[in-house]
DNA sequence: TTAAATACCGACCGTTCGGTCTGTAAATAA
DNA sequence: TTATTTACAGACCGAACGGTCGGTATTTAA
């Protein structure tokens, strides 16, 4: 009796695969990194062991596609996003909801802290996944150039810090409120937080805010 | 043949689970929560199966009570800081210097972020170390009185951000480079990230640092 | 000096871990 | 139709895990 499933290889490979990543990042998000075991993900994802390491040489390895997979949808969303907002005066506002909604809560938020915190005293998972990470930086780097042309991104005024630093140091308290969340978990508390974030650094980013603005209205002019 | 070591009961007892907490403490910074297994930390704290099951019900209060341990050290150092430092220009400077240096590098920051991402998916631990958080935070809030009074940290300018506030947002923009380390190792950017955070929220906490500067020329008066 | 309490020792246990290996099913190329 | 390659199945393995337990050593109280 031959079963005829109808599906390449191909088909079949991809399918497995991809099984694989969402019950691998699943597992991450719902168990952490120690307690995502193998047999764990292989029954969650209904994937035999011999199919699994059919795909993958180790579970290292299916951590770390897996990583990769996760982060090739961020940019995806990321980029999609960038390209359909229109430019307004809240748009710093709408911008940090984007990224501590997509990227410092569930299934990313976690696995991001799983994942880095593992690659902190793993020394292979981290060489594994370093060129990785840049890659994923500068995709989301030139996606965020929708938003900051990062060209003229120059002083604001004199002696202050430029656009960009106070990005990033905005991006990084918006990672250390996704660390606290964990012990602390108050989304309320979290967004006023955000809110306050903005308003205390609007008035240094205010040159590129404007700008934006200005060349939105030429647009509508045209 | 019976062999004294001269040391009380309360004497044998305390040294063991000293040993005990340190191993664990470093076996959570060497191998992370992952690998830090009760094998390797017993053999590294040189301490025998049957002493550690005799002081600890099972592996996780050993995490737990090593925790404490560790917070209660780090609330020891921050008092003798804060109680021992002069009131300078830079003190907000030295405020962060310090937090980083303790906090956020070596040992600490590896517990820090290995207990607390451990928390995120281990409930029972969650709940055996939230007073414990709790605690902590409540005596370092205490102990930072002695830099920004709490009492008059009211609006610095209408509308602005009040001070406690901008602490807060500051100390998670720390936590968030303390992440982002791991991966990008490079202790020269993040303290220039650190002048650059400063250097950003100094104007909206001048008040209180004049403050302070004329308390201790009032001082210095008298 | 003796009895009780406390501190400590390490062999042992059941379970689960990641990984391997032999064999089968389905798709593809000849 | 047949041969070859690719995809999948699951039993099996040694190693390591956390935890237990019966016995010993040291201190303390009677």
């Amino acid at each position: 009796m031959i079963k005829k499933t109808g599906r390449t290889q191909e088909e079949r490979s991809r399918k497995t695969k991809i099984c694989l990543f969402e019950a691998t990042l699943d597992s991450l998000e719902e168990l952490g990194y120690h307690g995502a075991s193998l047999s764990q993900i292989l029954k969650r994802a209904g994937v035999s062991r011999g199919a699994w390491s059919h795909h993958f040489t180790n579970k290292k390895e299916l951590i770390a596609r897996s990583t990769e997979y996760i982060l090739d949808q961020a940019v995806e969303t990321t980029r999609r996003w960038a390209g359909s907002v229109e430019i307004t005066k809240d748009k710093l506002q709408k911008l940090f909801d984007f990224i501590w909604d997509n990227f410092y809560t569930g299934r990313h938020r976690a696995v991001w802290l799983e994942i880095n915190v593992a690659c902190r005293t793993d020394t292979e998972l981290r060489k594994r996944l370093t060129p990785v990470f840049e890659h994923f930086h500068e995709s989301m780097k030139e996606a965020w150039n929708n938003w900051f042309d990062a060209t003229e991104n120059g002083k604001t005024e004199s002696g202050k810090t430029d656009v960009e630093t106070v990005i990033i140091l905005a991006i990084n308290t918006l990672r250390g409120m996704a660390v606290q969340s964990i012990v602390q978990d108050d989304p309320e508390y979290y967004r006023q937080m955000r809110c306050e974030l903005i308003r205390m650094i609007s008035p240094l980013i205010r040159v590129q805010a404007y700008k934006h603005i200005r060349v939105a209205e030429k647009n509508e002019e045209a």
